[in-house]
DNA sequence: TATTGTTATACTCTATAACTATA
DNA sequence: TATAGTTATAGAGTATAACAATA
């Protein structure tokens, strides 16, 4: 607010071709997903999780079967990060561990019906929070930002 | 494929209604935010700082006298964790504190020469980031984006 | 009472290095 | 040697509570 009335002089001369913070594609970025990652914390507080703990659940529900480091492959995580928190899914009874049959580094993840029950319930706590969201853009604009964004990192 | 004979419920009795992670927009939304954040950090290496201070700086720049609270409110930050940034940003010398002359709770914050310069610097960087990130995205599609990001947290 | 700047503190998430055991 | 799971640790960012000074 208010311009402070000129302090003292300067006011650097004039920057017409320099971009400013809101130029940057990557400020919304960071914003949007700053707002969209409190509110989807709120929501997952139904099922006691957290975005991450959640995205790792949901990938265990989505396939079954999958290893420790393939998740880690398809969220882009680090594989020392998901130690814990597979620690606390296995803890609350989300998923079991199964030794592979073929190669005995590797414990398959498989869903529980608790589990499943709860990515279920998450994901619909999730999708209508997006809903409040995404509330001012249309069903092309969501799937066109979708699309747009999917570009940018996979 | 093997239709007929009405199954009896195996194997995910198919799931229209229910969206998987991969139909959350704030999935994309973060991932696409993570792969930028990277970017835009090591971009700002070349400047000795982070996504976040820079944009304090850039706030300071883009609006001399500014106070630290309303920094926080433009970019929606606490209160509480812009002190140590400003406390780096000031030590290094890059912009100045003067006290408000009607109000002593505020002080008000102004960009030093270099302050500006290194925030050029950044700025420039940075673009250049957002270049290689959003290269397989038209000029179109970039404001198409940048447009229902704003559109999300505004 | 409300706001500013501040300290202290905790939590989430991301990152790297290094270890073990298997392959 | 390469990978999987693990431990330890660090750093960045976000969040709340509380305080003193000022309005």
């Amino acid at each position: 607010m208010r311009e402070a009335m000129a302090p003292k002089a300067e006011k650097t001369t004039a920057t017409p071709a320099l971009p400013g913070l809101d130029d940057l594609v990557g400020y919304h970025l960071r914003r949007a997903s700053i707002v969209d990652l409190q509110g989807a914390s709120a929501a997952l507080e139904a099922v006691r999780s957290r975005p991450v703990p959640f995205s790792v659940l949901s990938c265990i529900v989505e396939r079954p079967g999958i290893s420790a480091a393939e998740i880690c492959r398809v969220l882009g995580m680090q594989r020392a990060n998901i130690v814990s928190i597979l620690a606390e899914l296995e803890e609350r009874g989300l998923f079991l561990r199964e030794a592979d049959s073929r190669d005995n580094r590797i414990q398959r993840l498989f869903p529980t019906r608790h589990g499943q029950d709860v990515a279920a319930q998450g994901i619909e706590r999730v999708a209508q929070h997006e809903e409040v969201l995404l509330q001012h853009l249309s069903v092309e604009e969501r799937h066109e930002l979708r699309r747009l964004l999917a570009k940018i990192w996979q």
